[in-house]
RNA sequence: GGGCGAGUGGCGGAAUGGCAGACGCUCUGGACUUAAAAUCCAGUGGCCCCCGCGGGCCGUGAGGGUUCGAAUCCCUCCUCGCCCA
């Protein structure tokens, strides 16, 4: 058959339109059906399976791993999407890349879980897990699953267990007696990062303080590194470097030595404002000060005070340090000497200092110190203003509140007359020459609490034996293993308690009868060094392997929610710093760059008469009932008694929308195209149900394109394609495709803005699909008559290039019926050339005095002096200058005229 | 209270000192159809002049400033979100 002839066949029905008509004789675009023939293709072909060690440069393509919690929704998708998008791209760039999933599977909901439905929960976890790979397979998300991991089974936890035992051995894991943040829902101990406004973070219960034996991580004793080592950490968001810095909290200040007056007891106090020594009127120690049941004892206070202590003990620290809390004290009767001025000032104990902070104590200073001041004021305490603001006169009667900013200092012995704050440092030093206390830097950070008094996570791998105190677990030892038949709902207590054959063990070191611990570590700890147990998932005799972590660490690029900007983000730090001050790594930072992708949010309703919400979700436990004239589509879309809002995606709102629905209406290609769509993926976004068909007509636009013409590209020869052979339109198509290129590579490449790329995409084909086709070729059999549909050709290939790391179910479909060889993902990204990429002719609007009036059409690079020329002929521009005198013409090359006339 | 971010058509969003509204949705008109859906084509920020071709004015939360030129930079304010108090 001649070429001609077959070329002919394929366009003979065409009319106005070609495609649409061949839509009814070649294979319609079916979704389903493209999706699961190449998912199975890529898994058999290894596409996704990533060598250790190759002879192309690594990327490690990291993605958040999730909480086995069930059914996906499509704000999940996002995340995953994206990693797919960046870790295709980078395969086509020439990466090796490292692009693993697995489940961060301990943890209180799949226990809560559990023991609603009766179940174990290494069952719910498991049922959990099939169906979530499942969705996240039927996305055509390439991971590598051969790497999978589950932090919930004995071959992970052993090495949480080992990880654990490296800190222990450093001396950064302790146990002590500690008043905690108690969640009496979830019947456990929380760390500082999981109480929010005072409210558990997980099931917003009001926590309150416990005392009891907790471990702890040390991470304090990094403080300064994890503070300093921001700075290295150029590619990460300045707000979660900033969320960071601020959970830090680094305050220079002074460690100031007061003496209990009555006994001649150092009583230390730390304070950021030395500078204001002069106006302390009292001082306040926080309730569970140690020293405090010893000063009232035997006192007629005494009573008093250890009521007013028992009372506070309740609140937790959180709630007191903020204004949740009523300030409240009392006075204990006893005084302590301010050692700048020898002056006897009051000792009271308040709720609003705090033992963590600090040494426990806080002199009071109410002229210069809000809350200083609040207290003062209500329990009718001197305030003495020693800084003096540079345009008020401060009174201690007339006061309203306490005067914080910057100022001169007066009524301050020897720095009467000093400026501060720049005079602080002055001070530090006259309190250091006069041993009256020491410049010290403090830190906001606490120590990381990791007990858990739970079942579901990895038993803590210590030994208490009578003899010895508590004993490591040896590593050969590891892993310490969950007993499996246990009662675990919540006592207050670990559950690991009550299981005897658990608890008695003997001694490692003296090999007595012993106890184990019982407590297990908290979920964080195991997602603090995963993505180091990608690189060797099955390693039955290390954690990880050393020489992989070096080659493929630090992560390249770190994908997850801002949600974690401080918990995970700040504990892996932590945890890699100490594995590299250990030696078993050669790296200080987990995570080169981070990408913190905006939630997807969807808007829900909520009625004005029963404010329920109104929804045919059957998840929404109570949904409005209230029978309106209206039916629910209606009610929604005039919004009919309801008020409506943008939230969150949860079950709660019913504006879930689950992954499986999306995939089943349009395709996971789509689905894919809209949530890269849908705006900048770091921002939130918002889920429009009407914005998807878009996309899907896109996608079936392009697939009418190549079908309808895929004999012609099978059976015509390639060849040479140069612009200046071209005319128009098929010399702009050319160009555009170049210029494309160059816009989809730099918006990928540059900024992850997928939404940009998309719609440029989207753009050439418009353009592409403008072109005649069928007059490319007059029925001549010379190669110049066919050099238009090899512009076409040149386009669509280029589309299919483009749009692979975003759909790639269609583009490899779409690549082998151009008559390629599968797959499209062992092909280059596409490059340009920057010459073509740029417009030939550019059209330069022409503005009077600010206004533009007409429009050219110049060559690109045109000379400056002819531009001013054209630009001052044109008519329009001519009648707006009439009657004015032209001052000044300004020319930007390519870009604008501008001419000011008066 | 402090810090950071955002505010642009009917909607999601483009444009980061140089043509405001790319791309998509919606809506309107047309083609196809017995009809509808789907699909395709055209138009779609507001107001005004005009048969039309065209042209003008206004317009990026509000007000001011810098500039030949501001959604973009600066100042003041308002609203919303996040983080810290």
């Amino acid at each position: 058959m001649r070429y001609n002839q077959l070329f002919f066949g394929a366009l003979r029905p065409r009319l106005c339109y070609p495609w649409s008509h061949h839509a009814m004789s070649n294979p319609e675009y079916a979704p389903d059906e493209i999706e699961a023939r190449w998912r199975p293709y890529w898994e058999e072909t290894g596409l996704f399976h990533c060598p250790d060690v190759s002879d192309r440069p690594e990327f490690y393509c990291l993605v958040m791993f999730p909480y086995p919690s069930g059914a996906l929704h499509v704000g999940h998708g996002r995340n995953y999407i994206l990693g797919d998008v960046v870790a295709r791209y980078k395969r086509m760039q020439g990466f090796n890349v490292l692009h693993p999933m697995g489940w961060d599977a301990f943890g209180l909901p799949a226990e809560n879980a559990a023991i609603k439905h009766d179940t174990h929960p290494s069952e719910y976890v498991a049922d959990n897990i099939g169906v979530m790979k499942e969705q996240i397979n039927s996305l055509g998300i390439g991971y590598d699953w051969e790497r999978e991991i589950n932090t919930s089974e004995p071959g992970y936890y052993k090495w949480t267990q080992w990880v654990f035992l490296q800190l222990y051995e450093r001396g950064l894991a302790y146990r002590r007696d500690a008043p905690v943040n108690w969640c009496p829902g979830c019947q456990t101990a929380l760390a500082n990062e999981e109480v929010v406004n005072n409210l558990c973070e997980r099931c917003d219960t009001p926590v309150t303080q416990e005392d009891l034996p907790q471990w702890f991580f040390k991470i304090t004793d990094y403080s300064e590194q994890l503070l300093d080592d921001l700075e290295l950490l150029g590619q990460w968001p300045e707000r979660v470097r900033r969320m960071q810095a601020n959970w830090i909290g680094r305050s220079e200040g002074a460690l100031v030595e007061f003496t209990v007056a009555h006994t001649g007891e150092p009583m230390p106090c730390f304070t950021t404002r030395p500078d204001t020594l002069w106006g302390v009127t009292f001082m306040c120690l926080a309730p569970e000060h140690p020293v405090v049941p010893d000063l009232v004892e035997g006192t007629a206070r005494e009573q008093e005070v250890m009521e007013f202590i028992e009372e506070a003990h309740g609140e937790s620290e959180i709630a007191r340090a903020s204004d949740a809390v009523e300030k409240a004290g009392i006075f204990t009767g006893r005084y302590v000497i301010n050692p700048v001025n020898d002056e006897k000032v009051p000792l009271w104990v308040a709720n609003y200092a705090l033992m963590e902070y600090g040494t426990g104590a806080v002199m009071a200073v109410p002229a210069h110190d809000q809350r200083d001041f609040e207290f003062a004021r209500k329990y009718d305490l001197p305030i003495r203003p020693v800084v003096q603001p540079p345009d008020a006169e401060l009174t201690p009667d007339g006061m309203e509140e306490a005067w914080e900013g910057p100022g001169v200092m007066f009524s301050s012995g020897p720095f009467d007359g000093t400026e501060v704050p720049e005079g602080i440092g002055e001070v530090i030093d006259y309190l250091e020459e006069n041993g009256m206390g020491e410049g010290e830097v403090n830190y906001r950070l606490r120590d990381w609490l990791i007990s858990r008094q739970r079942y579901w996570g990895a038993p803590i791998p210590i030994v208490h034996c009578r003899d010895c105190g508590p004993v490591p677990v040896p590593e050969k030892d590891l892993p310490v293993r969950l007993p499996e038949q246990v009662d675990f709902r919540p006592k207050g207590k670990s559950p690991l308690a009550f299981v005897d054959e658990f608890v008695e063990t003997t001694c490692p070191t003296c090999g007595g009868p012993a106890e184990r611990e019982t407590d297990t570590i908290a979920q964080w700890l195991c997602s603090c060094w995963y993505f180091l147990r990608y690189l060797s998932p099955q390693d039955e005799h290390r954690p990880f392997d050393r020489e992989l972590a070096d080659r493929w660490l630090p992560v390249d690029l770190y994908i997850g929610g801002v949600e974690h900007a401080v918990l995970h983000l700040l504990y892996s730090r932590f945890i890699v710093k100490v594995l590299h001050d250990a030696g078993h790594i050669g790296f200080k930072e987990p995570f080169k760059a981070l990408f913190t992708q905006g939630m997807i949010c969807k808007r829900s309703y909520l009625c004005t008469r029963c404010s329920k919400i109104v929804t045919d979700d059957p998840n929404v436990r109570e949904p409005c009932k209230c029978d309106l004239d209206v039916n629910l589509d209606e009610r929604l879309e005039e919004e009919v008694e309801v008020v409506s809002s943008v939230d969150k995606m949860s079950k709660s709102k019913g504006n879930v929308v689950t992954l499986d629905e999306a995939i089943t209406e349009y395709g996971a290609d789509t689905l894919r195209l809209y949530t890269l769509s849908i705006g900048p993926p770091e921002k939130d976004a918002e889920w429009q149900e009407g914005g998807i068909v878009g996309y899907h007509r896109f996608l079936r636009r392009l697939w009418e394109a190549v079908v309808g013409y895929e004999d012609a590209f099978k059976a015509l020869p390639r060849r040479q394609v140069s612009q200046d052979d071209l005319e128009s339109p098929w010399k702009d198509v050319h160009r555009a495709v170049h210029a494309t290129v160059r816009k989809v590579t730099r918006d990928v490449q540059d900024r992850w803005h997928f939404n940009t790329a998309v719609a440029a995409v989207i753009s050439l084909m418009n353009e592409v699909q403008r072109l005649p086709v069928e007059d490319a070729y007059d029925g001549s059999e010379g190669d110049e008559a066919l050099i238009g549909f090899e512009v076409f050709r040149f386009a669509l290939e280029r589309i299919v290039l483009l749009l692979a790391p975003f759909v790639p179910h269609i583009s490899e479909e779409l690549w082998q019926r151009m008559g390629n060889e599968p797959s499209v993902f062992q092909q280059q990204w596409p490059e340009f050339d920057p010459e073509l990429a740029k417009a030939e002719e550019v059209e330069v609007p022409v503005q009077v005095n600010g206004r533009v009036r007409e429009r050219m059409t110049v060559e690109r690079d045109a000379d400056e002096e002819e531009v001013r020329t054209m630009a001052l002929e044109l008519e329009n521009v001519r009648r707006h200058l009439e009657g004015l005198e032209v001052r000044e013409v300004i020319v930007v090359p390519n870009r604008i005229v501008s001419i000011v006339a008066g």
